[in-house]
DNA sequence: AAGACGAAAGTGGTTGA
DNA sequence: TCAACAACTTTCGTCTT
């Protein structure tokens, strides 16, 4: 499916990702959405037993960057009410009342945090699909009163920076901190929290998320960027990766792989695209050439110069 | 002069008692 | 709660191109 893009329109990028679940292809570069009409190849849920977990499907579909989901109810809106009696009448304007205050407070919180979200998401360039998980994130994160004590902004920069590993695109801590104007502590102290509160599941990032955006940034070729990937799944099974920091590793691999391809760039270059100084790069660098025994190509790559 | 390299001390976070 | 610990950073001096 969709294997006849190849190139994201938008900005030439071929760093694409597809996710079957929502029916998108998305351009890891520029984050644009170039497929949303895919077969749906989920299962069609119908209803054989139970009725009570009756999984029918009515109604536009949920969406959780709106602040009620795009749904929203509201008691005693038709009038009927006018035909009970007076105390009757009275319990639904109680009712009414207090429905009014609880959903004003966590809807008005929601409301201002949608709108952070989005504008972080933007400066980060995000897709729609993260931002989706990151609302999720938080609806939770409020339900469960979680932001109480935290700021808002810093739950918001947690979720993203959630729902950003979740969805295998991710952003480094520094982005989130610079986007979010939330300090770096403060955005992984919050991530931590409410991923473990909510009992969200995440998986170590991959240093191979990593590569497309900061070959993009350092204008190095396709070429360049599936030699890293080779390096770094070459790394991963020599055990270099686990317990490293997956931003270095991503890095290291670039540099080296960028100098196999004569397309050498420094090392302060590489570090400061990825976030992490040429001290992290040069001791990776170190152990990627000892266990993969780089240095021999390294040199045959300067004898074809000379 | 700029980049690469490495040593040493410092920092923030995790882990295990 | 505290100390030990690993990964990473900062800083700085030296070597190479």
């Amino acid at each position: 499916m969709s294997a006849y893009i190849k190139k994201c329109p938008e900005c030439g990028g071929i760093n694409l990702k597809v996710n079957e679940d929502v029916g998108e292809v998305i351009c890891r570069d520029c984050g644009l959405v170039i497929e949303d009409k895919m077969i749906d190849f989920g299962q069609e849920w119908r209803e054989f037993e139970d009725k009570a977990n009756s999984r029918r499907r009515t109604g536009q579909a949920l969406t959780y960057t709106k602040y009620d989901k795009g749904l929203g109810t509201s008691i005693g809106q038709s009038g009927d009410i006018y035909q009970l009696g007076t105390k009757e009448r009275n319990k639904y304007f109680r009712l009414k009342k207090w429905q009014y205050r609880v959903s004003t407070a966590i809807e008005r919180n929601l409301k201002l945090a949608l709108a952070e979200l989005k504008r972080v998401s933007s400066f980060l360039k995000l897709p729609k699909q993260v931002d989706e998980e990151a609302a999720r994130i938080y609806h939770m994160a409020v339900q469960r009163g979680l932001v109480r004590g935290r700021s808002m902004e810093s739950v918001v920069a947690g979720s993203l920076y959630a729902a950003c590993r979740r969805n295998e695109v991710p952003r480094t801590l520094d982005e989130l901190s610079e986007a979010s104007g939330i300090e770096k502590k403060e955005v992984g102290r919050t991530y931590r929290f409410i991923t473990r509160e909510l009992g969200i599941r995440i998986l170590p990032s991959d240093p191979v998320d990593y590569l497309p955006r900061f070959v993009s940034s350092l204008n190095l070729s396709a070429d360049t960027q599936s030699k890293a990937v080779e390096l770094l799944n070459k790394a991963t099974k020599a055990e270099l990766t686990s317990g490293r920091g997956p931003t270095g590793i991503a890095a290291a691999a670039l540099y080296v792989a960028a100098l196999l391809n004569n397309e050498k760039r420094t090392q302060r270059e590489v570090a400061d695209v990825a976030g992490v100084t040429e001290v992290t790069i040069r001791n990776r660098y170190k152990e990627l050439l000892n266990v993969l025994k780089l240095k021999d190509k390294l040199k045959e790559n300067k004898l074809e110069e000379e």
